[in-house]
DNA sequence: GTTTTTGCTAGAATCATTCTTAACTTAGAA
DNA sequence: TTCTAAGTTAAGAATGATTCTAGCAAAAAC
């Protein structure tokens, strides 16, 4: 992967950046160091990042993609209120017995926790 | 509300359906009874079941919002082939230490299985 | 029966995302 | 140096889901 200035703006704002933004959140930062970028080079380099196991997609909002730089399995806490969405690294034991499974063979899971943040309590 | 025939078409359609179909799912097997049902009719109709609790959005299709006529909380596996979704009913321990709630209450949680249906195995 | 409210359709508008195309950059080959 | 090929970018068009708007129709309230 060639490292364009591009890119190393967009993994810039993404290295160690809790707030799980959007592709717009990530495109409107680095537009302003670089006000010629283009909404598609934020897409490219996103799901090329993804593909190398760099990034992680979540599905957490319904009305947009949003990314998390931290690709380790962990759980999840929006805000019922703002949307806002922080992490919940811990496990928890989330075996189902094969009858309850439906047929489904399961490999992975993920936790939704809702509530209010500390702003919107 | 008022029980139109286009809401007994709808309410029909989700009633008992556990395929968690999308407002297109909905729209286009409706439109065979109605062939002037309009889009809007069954995004209004939708949020208006939702609003009274008769229906559940689930986020779990990146793509587009499913709906759910089962509003007990209850869990979800989708396919990571084909994206179909069964439903999990079991209940997890999902406590979390206020320490880690990163200053957010908690008032419900979700758990996404993630595997394969038995037509994708 | 007239007025008011509600719901319907059709299509336009919006918004996130993906796709297309052409220009550009860079590394390496000649 | 000059040329070429591969990979990248910007700009904007295209797509697809969802929401909004306007006008008409039906039902409910008066």
């Amino acid at each position: 992967m060639k490292m364009t200035p591009q890119r190393v703006a967009i993994m810039d704002f993404l290295d160690g950046n809790q707030a799980h933004p959007s592709a717009d959140d990530i495109f409107s930062s680095v537009r302003k160091r670089f006000p010629s970028m283009s909404f598609a080079t934020v897409y490219n380099t996103l799901e090329r990042l993804r593909g190398e196991g760099q990034l992680m997609e979540v599905s957490i909002d319904p009305a947009r993609k949003r990314y998390d730089p931290d690709t380790r399995p962990h759980h999840h806490i929006i805000c019922s209120g703002c949307g806002a969405v922080a992490d919940i690294h811990r496990e928890f034991d989330l075996s189902v017995p094969q009858e309850e499974r439906g047929g489904f063979s399961i490999d992975s899971n993920h936790v939704e926790f809702y509530g209010l943040c500390p702003k919107c309590t």
